[in-house]
RNA sequence: GGGGCGGUAGCUCAAUUGGUUAGAGUACCGGCCUGUCGAGCCGGAUGUUGCGGGUUCGAGUCCCGUCCGCCUCGCCA
């Protein structure tokens, strides 16, 4: 094999006259006739152009030059020229060639499915797209993926390694869990009927190595989940996972944020700022969201009190319940937000389970349209509550706290949106705080935790923990970028007393507690430090400094919506004799007979 | 589990009201071309219209079912 010399990205001017070999796949050829063929050599470093001249290269050389096809892969020898005034401009090698000498042509490509060109590979399908991922991959802007996702990964290794963190690893078949989400489960060889489940996190692990006094904890994990996807969610992802001990939650946040900002910096070559703490309360109330998109205004106010005035059957509905109105202010929105918009975001506000949106526009001091009639009564309070001016269109959040916020903090971020309120480029993180410790699950007829069930509650909030759990807060601790949750965490239980009422509270007999968590509750009783921490999902990371909503876009080998691998076509059949082996015995499905 | 969008040549798409032989660009194949750089020009080959059924003289188009992909609600401690 002609072995290469330097890369197709590494070749400037000053390196004319040099002999080098280049190694990589023809990314595209220009024949230009008997006497000149170019091709554009292509590797992860970068493209070179090389040109078979007749002037220059040998005969036979120039033949096969000729038959070079898209994505064969070659190398080839050769001299850099200088290419003197007629350089490209679009390459970093551009002002260079390779006059070919010499040609190896490794492997000749099939027929290809898709090309690895940014220019239109933007536009293939996404199933093509992932069932032929290695030649999807080779395009520059993958290639430019998992370098970020790289570089991300290594400053995180090298900033926590600088600040004592040992990288620890902990196991993939772990036991099933009660709580969180649906796991993964795996059977057991030695232990037929009895399985194992992939984790959803180590948390209770990296918690038991704070017991074991590692004092500080690092590691980047796959998380598995087995929970529907989204277009920012897989079910199987990584996180950068953290835990320390002898620590508070001031300090967590103080090391996290220098780690955040430094990050966001030295590889994103962004500044995010300082990093504001909201209360979770504040966040819902103003934004409607537990994680705000500070990049712009438009804040919600709560008009309970006003709306309890009015005639309007929506809103005494929801007040008579214990339910919440909310109202935002669009500046100028009574001419911008036609019909057809207001209407569009009631269907939004209703995908988050309020009934619908009340709208009213204020114009020449007086309210118009959609519920004008019903709020007119109370005029002067609204626009003196909500600072109304001249043009503005009120929008109104109606139900349940949780819905009235959400719901119109939904339509907060499509109005956004649609009046370009998001400025390009920017970067604006903060920590939202001060969590709830439980929401109460309806269905479920009992609390859930809103963090995680080891979550300690705050240490001012501990003596209402079970007298008022609907009020006590959490010590837990989001970051939130853009709108999207990068990272959480919070202070941990360490006493097993408290772990122990939270379980009840979460509706875990004793003997359930002890039966699933029975480990960690021993491990909590043999002198557990303080401790706490946080993880950050490794891909959002990657997704925003990228700029994709896509999380595909960021994992070298993704599934689909379903769960299958369209590379590897996973998930797929076991032999009858392994799943014999586990004691497994299927119960076939009665359309599957054909 | 629910809602929405999509599936036609290797790829990206078009195809009128249900009507002739399902087209175009690109990739591929052949030819021409000595400075291209998303090369250009000329020509060629390429189809289970996702799959199964139905309506009809006639279905890519209408109906039913089903599979796959994407977006989304629920779900994701």
């Amino acid at each position: 094999m002609l072995k290469r010399t330097c890369t197709c990205g590494d070749t400037r001017k000053e390196n004319a006259g040099e002999t080098t070999t280049l190694s990589g796949w023809v990314n595209t050829y220009r024949d230009q006739g008997k006497g000149l063929v170019f091709i554009d050599l292509r590797d992860r470093y970068g493209m070179t152009q090389v040109v078979f001249d007749a002037e220059d290269t040998p005969k036979e050389v120039m033949e096969l030059g000729g038959t070079l096809r898209r994505e064969d892969v070659i190398s080839v020898t050769g001299k850099i020229r200088d290419r003197d005034g007629k350089p490209n401009e679009k390459l970093p090698t551009g002002e260079i060639e390779l006059v070919a000498k010499e040609i190896e042509i490794i492997n000749r490509t099939a027929k290809l499915p898709i090309l690895p060109d940014d220019h239109d590979a933007d536009k293939i399908g996404e199933e093509h797209r992932l069932k032929y991922r290695y030649i999807d991959l080779r395009r520059p802007r993958m290639q430019k993926i998992l370098q970020l996702r790289h570089k991300i990964t290594q400053f995180t290794r090298n900033f926590f390694a600088d600040r004592e963190f040992l990288e620890i690893e902990t196991p993939l078949l772990i036991t099933p869990t009660p709580e969180g989400a649906r796991d993964f489960i795996v059977p057991s060889r030695h232990q037929a009927g009895q399985w194992y489940a992939l984790p959803q996190s180590p948390q209770i692990f990296k918690q038991i190595l704070m017991v074991a006094g590692c004092d500080k904890y690092l590691q980047i994990c796959k998380c598995l989940r087995d929970e529907d996807p989204r277009a920012d969610r897989q079910a199987e992802f990584t996180q950068i996972d953290l835990e320390m001990s002898f620590i508070e939650q001031d300090d967590i946040l103080a090391l996290m944020t220098e780690f955040a900002t430094s990050l966001y910096k030295e590889v994103g070559g962004v500044d995010l700022g300082n990093l504001p703490q909201m209360s979770w309360k504040d966040a819902m109330d103003n934004y409607g969201s537990d994680r705000p998109d500070i990049r712009f205004d438009l804040q919600l106010a709560d008009i309970t009190e006003l709306a309890k005035k009015t005639d309007f059957k929506v809103f005494n509905e929801a007040c008579d319940a214990g339910g919440s109105v909310k109202a935002m202010r669009v500046p100028g929105g009574a001419e911008k937000l036609s019909r057809k918009k207001t209407d569009a975001y009631a269907e939004i506000a209703k995908t988050y389970g309020a009934g619908g949106l009340p709208v009213v526009k204020y114009q020449d001091g007086e309210f118009v349209t959609g519920v004008a009639k019903f709020v007119t009564p109370i005029k002067e309070e609204l626009v003196e509550a909500l600072k109304l001016e001249d043009g503005d269109i009120v929008m109104f959040g109606v139900g349940t706290y949780r819905v009235a916020c959400t719901a119109l903090g939904e339509v907060r971020l499509a109005v956004a949106k649609e009046l370009g309120l998001i400025p390009e480029g920017m970067f604006r993180g903060l920590w939202v705080i001060d969590f709830p410790m439980f929401d109460w699950n309806e269905d479920a007829g009992r609390w859930v935790s809103e963090h995680h069930p080891f979550t300690a509650p705050l240490a001012t909030h501990l003596d209402i923990l079970e007298s008022d759990p609907a009020n006590c807060l959490s010590s837990g601790y989001d970051l939130v970028i853009n709108g999207a949750e990068v990272g959480g965490g919070s202070i941990r239980i360490h006493n097993p007393e408290v772990q122990a009422k939270v379980f009840g509270l979460l509706g875990l007999s004793q003997e359930k507690a002890e039966d699933k968590f029975g480990f960690l509750l021993n491990a909590l009783r043999f002198g557990a430090p303080p401790h706490g921490g946080i993880a950050f999902g490794l891909d959002r990371l990657v997704m925003m400094m990228i700029g994709t909503t896509n999380i595909r876009d960021v994992i070298a080998f993704p599934k689909t919506q379903t769960g299958a691998d369209l590379m590897c076509e996973a998930p797929g059949i076991a032999d009858p004799a392994q799943l014999d082996e586990l004691g497994i015995i299927m119960r076939q499905p009665a359309e599957s007979t054909e």
